[in-house]
DNA sequence: CGCGGGTTTGATGATGCTCAAGCCCGGTGG
DNA sequence: CCACCGGGCTTGAGCATCATCAAACCCGCG
């Protein structure tokens, strides 16, 4: 159940069998089905949740109903509405199970508690969010200055993993464009 | 000369008055004049920056040889290109002053060892860089979701501060729209 | 076999970019 | 003190990219 987790934590700093055994005490364990929401636009993000197995999406929900993916979440990673969390506001993203799903939450006092208990923790998750960090400046930056081709190319590089899990036209919303524009870019891309 | 700097950690952490001189040690004065660099492409970011007093940009220029603004840093802000400077790659990025400009530089051993002399100042990066990722989430997710004009809006709402401070082409340059369009935005919005 | 979600394709239109010219204003040198 | 720059902002016309709307297509599944 742990495995995934510990193991991401020890590639950052080394716990002892003892931290170990403490950190697990902290998290709930949780699954979710497929298409089965973690959070709610307008509730309160209780939880960081931690992805052990299977694929989520956080994304928004636009005025004229278009949804735009801010992140995608699999083994191995991290997901929140972090800006909910933090501040305690009502969360305006939702999330949602892309496959079946097992998860390890952490709600805000244990996540306070555990960095007292275990202060390398402190130190994991510093790194976890400078690492997020570089990676949200760098898609930002391309958005910013690329073309919807470039950006595509960009994802592809970088991600092969997720691609195949996910359909088409939530990557299209993750990057920002129409669902039409990105098939014409693949159409573009495979013609040459 | 550290008086920011303190004033800004004591609010995330507070230092006793020991820990207060440690820190000072590990950081290096530096001024720079208004249109000098702190970091060009293709070098290393070396330094992590506090800004004392004065206003910076970190910003990357495409093929087409237009620069795009990633971040603007004005008192009491951090400035870097995170990628470079925890990686060790070349930059894509440069940083230059927009007005004379005072500073308190770290490199990255002096901030690993300042986090192991005094571990609260983990905290306080930690926290920091969560208040960081958060604001770049934001600022991703209006770029994927909203109009030029309504970017604009957004940004004037909660940075009333640094945009009388900073030219136009810039703002437009940190939107990711043309100097033209942001002209015509504000045209538009003075109308009506 | 037929339904339905997802993808593709085409036609049209809006948003924002490019290029070019004019304008405004503060700074400089005669 | 004034004329003359020059940078930045504005304005206009044409154009490129991408969104929208609508229809056809594809394919897995009940």
């Amino acid at each position: 159940m742990f495995e995934v987790l510990l193991g991401n934590i020890n590639k950052k700093v080394s716990l002892t069998e003892k931290e170990q055994e403490l950190v697990k005490t902290f998290f709930i364990p949780k699954k979710l089905r497929r298409k089965q929401f973690l959070l709610q636009e307008g509730e309160v993000c209780q939880y960081t949740a931690f992805v052990e197995k299977g694929l989520l999406r956080s994304y928004n929900v636009d005025e004229k109903g278009h949804e735009h993916v801010l992140q995608f979440a699999v083994e191995d990673w991290w997901i929140a509405d972090l800006y909910s969390f933090l501040t305690g506001e009502p969360s305006g993203y939702n999330i949602d199970a892309l496959e079946d799903t097992e998860l390890l939450l952490i709600n805000g006092s244990s996540y306070e508690a555990m960095m007292e208990a275990v202060p390398k923790m402190e130190r994991y998750f510093r790194i976890l969010t400078q690492n997020s960090l570089v990676a949200t400046q760098r898609r930002l930056s391309g958005n910013i200055s690329l073309s919807a081709e470039e950006n595509y190319k960009q994802l592809i590089a970088g991600n092969t993993g997720i691609l195949q899990r996910v359909p088409q036209h939530m990557i299209a919303s993750f990057l920002g464009i129409a669902p039409e524009t990105l098939s014409r870019v693949r159409r573009q891309m495979t013609g040459k």
